[in-house]
DNA sequence: ACACGTCGGTACGCTGGCGTACGCTCGTTT
DNA sequence: AAACGAGCGTACGCCAGCGTACCGACGTGT
């Protein structure tokens, strides 16, 4: 439509910038950027998706709740991929989990009705696609492991260096409270396990911030899912038919 | 087995036999019935996948396991499913997991590349995967939140259950050292569950044998977990274009 | 018939994390 | 300036599950 910007300039989201360009643009022909709040619920689980999300520097996570209404995130998911996966599944009606605004950020926003053709047409959207969910899928198995055998304050320490690395910053603002229910557990337990990391000049916090400070010692503090889930990604995004541009080129 | 089957006849394989009548025809021309004997291994994570697996009247499990020996179980995977989807999603040669055979039993196998083919062709067949790879999806994510926050107690009651269903059978051959494993637990942790598991009457045990005594009472002592996937599977199945043969389920 | 290896019952001390709860402090509102 | 609520530090008792270990029972092979 009349989007006002160039179509071939990087979004800033790692994913949509390594698509094909032609890809790369019909998707955006389609697609908005919004700035999503912290806390913003994209939708719920079986809730219809109207539009995917392209972070681009905020965090979404993926959360499943009990009955009994204790939550745990499956994943995090920041410029390095997409919200939305039960779209290219075919199961946009009735998508497996609830999906939150957690650091807040701009994201591209793309209608998954445009989406959803743009996959019929084009098988080569469809095998990256692909690949990113099987990526995803990789790094929700990990989490199955990572929630059974590791300790609470290995995972904290993974999952601030995960969103650092979403969000390019060093200083998150997020509540213990909210860390709490993405690492499911006691709201008590991330106050004691910062101030674990605190003492060891890992990070340091205020009210509502955390900073990470020594995101190497950091990385020692954490689980092996850390590196893991990290490389797949990583390996995703190299593998990808073009990789992402530094600037645009003329086309 | 040299002797063809009549390519109608269905297979056992509850997704196979849901298949539109060309689909199943075509996969099952360059398929055959192998019997998976207990612990076999169908691949290791990283290793090529030559062939998925349609179980019959055996489990395959999932298994993911740490750095530091640990294994844990992702997800079981019966006669209402396939094993690998890594093939699906485009990854044949990187899998995410080890599949392990863990209740002996026949498999319908497909070549992978087979498959792949029949994928690229068939654009319904295309889209049944992926549905049930987004019901694989699901089932890995309530494992997420499941291994968070359920005991050890209803984990196991809930794997027994499932596993029933799968093998129609009240009686699984195994060992506490195994389905540790699965649980991600120790060993002891087993021998004490099923201690208590037996003494309210649910299950009894001898040598490398659990026996479900009473299905409809373990189903209260296990947690949502086991209802809400396989809810999340009938939904499956009930939606596939064809249905698939009416089963027992655990009332 | 025997021996050996696998399997499983049980026990010990230990600890990570739980539920709960109290009160301080910071930041915003009135 | 005062008031209020959200955020957080901390503490207490408690327990599920851990690591380890020992030994008896079963069953398979010779």
């Amino acid at each position: 439509m009349g989007t006002p910007e160039l179509l071939d300039t990087p979004t800033g989201n790692r994913l949509i910038d390594a698509l094909p360009a032609d890809d790369r643009g019909t998707l955006r022909e389609r697609a908005r950027i919004r700035r999503l709040e912290q806390h913003e619920v994209l939708w719920e689980p079986g809730q219809r998706i109207e539009a995917v999300a392209f972070p681009i520097d905020g965090v979404v996570s993926l959360v499943t709740s009990t009955v009994d209404g204790h939550g745990v995130e499956l994943a995090t998911i920041g410029k390095e991929g997409m919200v939305g996966v039960s779209v290219i599944l075919g199961a946009r009606e009735r998508p497996i989990d609830r999906a939150v605004s957690q650091i807040a950020g701009r994201s591209l926003l793309v209608d998954a009705d445009h989406l959803e053709s743009r996959l019929d047409a084009s098988p080569n959207l469809r095998t990256i696609m692909l690949a990113y969910t099987h990526t995803l899928l990789k790094h929700v198995a990990q989490g199955v492991a990572c929630n059974r055998l590791h300790p609470a304050e290995q995972r904290c320490a993974r999952w601030l260096l995960t969103t650092r690395d979403r969000v390019d910053r060093d200083e998150l603002t997020l509540t213990h409270e909210f860390l709490a229910q993405m690492l499911g557990v006691r709201r008590a337990s991330v106050s004691e396990t910062l101030a674990v990391l605190q003492r060891a000049e890992l990070v340091s916090t205020r009210r509502g911030v955390i900073v990470i400070e020594n995101p190497s010692g950091l990385r020692e503090a954490a689980c092996e899912c850390y590196d893991v889930v990290r490389e797949e990604y990583d390996l995703l995004l190299r593998t990808l038919p073009e990789s992402a541009p530094a600037m645009s080129p003329t086309r």
